[in-house]
DNA sequence: TCAAAAGTGTTCTATCTACACCCATGT
DNA sequence: ACATGGGTGTAGATAGAACACTTTTGA
């Protein structure tokens, strides 16, 4: 019988962000092998001394320097590279691109791609992101959860476009209206925001940013 | 600095069965510590030597006996026990009562618990049995995973009480049947049940015994 | 006065819910 | 013939989808 050492333990985040009306997902560029020169996900070891949860935003904040940010987790896979036998711990995260504030001290900092012209990713990185989209996708429908993309206030229209970018679809401005405030998951602040020349916009705000299902 | 060990890795599952028209939970007896003489879900260590789903089958076809069945990953928790850093990995799974063999040899073997009935559990087995029965609530109003629990021909009225065992609400016939149907989840078989002193009640088998989305 | 985005209601359609009677069988 | 569970259709309510004009502003 040969040795067995102990399979180690890693988290990843897939972080996202609307930007360019387009959702977003920030990847960094490996440096060193395996699958160097490649784009992934951030991530890193685990080695037990926090929760994994507290591992996952440790990675998002240090990523991001933004803080209260929306974090879930999505699975875990094993076996990801074939290099070493271990499970990665695949979290998302939504956060407004706003708050955001990218390392940018090496030669390939962080950067961020659209989820629909990714470049080549390292290990399977495309089915984590693929399945994480595909999560956010079917929470926007019976969640809050698009408070983790938008800032404090913001107007119906840039919620709205949040949603068309995540959706890739296009949603009338009328029956949105209508859900999002009729479910009561965004109310009005009172306050307008002018911008060009036309009629100002109400200012909204998510009346929870805790995670509510509808 | 102290040494850090690496984490350990676990899988745990959730077994399901309708068993006297009520969801069940199959639970083994801990006999040596920590938490001696708790009931607790069943799992072990992972080594890596397989993927994370071949060891959680195993474990379930170790404890069933019986194969072809629906598992899925419900999520990996940190720290479960305080004795040790590490994950587990929580799968849950549907198998049809009358396809499992218990194993019997122990002085307190593996039994079957209600879900709306369970005795003291170790760790936080309650959380993750919580989850687990949560998840299976919602996918049956959207997939067809009802089939892991059901053999391959089955009436409709047990089909229905397999729902209302899971949901713990009474449905009505009709609706049920008509739903069922139309979204050609089951299909009739021609054949018939003779059962009693009234009209024998055709079979049906499900058009698909791979999870489908409706 | 014009251009540009914000704001607003109604109709139609599809889906879900509620509900009661006849049918086939074994004893 | 009767008791038992199996089988079936319709009407009302609800939710979602489609759709066009008026308002407010800055230039």
């Amino acid at each position: 019988m040969s040795e067995q050492r102990e399979p180690v333990t890693a988290t990843i985040v897939v972080i996202f962000a609307i930007i360019d009306d387009a959702l977003q997902v920030l990847l960094v560029h490996r440096s060193a092998p395996p699958e160097q020169g490649l784009w992934a996900l951030p991530g890193g070891r685990w080695d037990g001394s926090t929760t994994l949860e507290e591992a996952a935003a440790a990675k998002l904040i240090d990523e991001t320097g933004a803080r209260d940010l929306y974090l879930e987790q999505l699975f875990t896979a094993s076996n990801l590279d074939a290099v070493q036998a271990g499970v990665a711990v695949a979290y998302f995260a939504l956060v407004d691109e706003q708050a955001v504030r990218l390392r940018t001290s090496q030669e390939w900092p962080p950067a961020w791609h659209r989820v629909d012209a990714l470049p080549p990713l390292a290990f399977r990185n495309n089915e984590v992101i693929a399945q994480a989209v595909a999560r956010v996708r079917a929470k926007l429908d019976y969640t809050n959860i698009a408070f983790g993309l938008l800032p404090e206030q913001f107007t119906l229209r840039e919620l709205q476009s949040a949603y068309e970018a995540i959706l890739g679809t296009a949603l009338d401005r009328r029956n949105f209206r209508k859900r999002m405030l009729q479910t009561e998951v965004i109310e009005p602040t009172g306050e307008v925001r002018r911008m060009g020349a036309h009629r100002p916009a109400q200012l909204y705000r998510f009346t929870s940013r805790e995670p509510v299902f509808l």
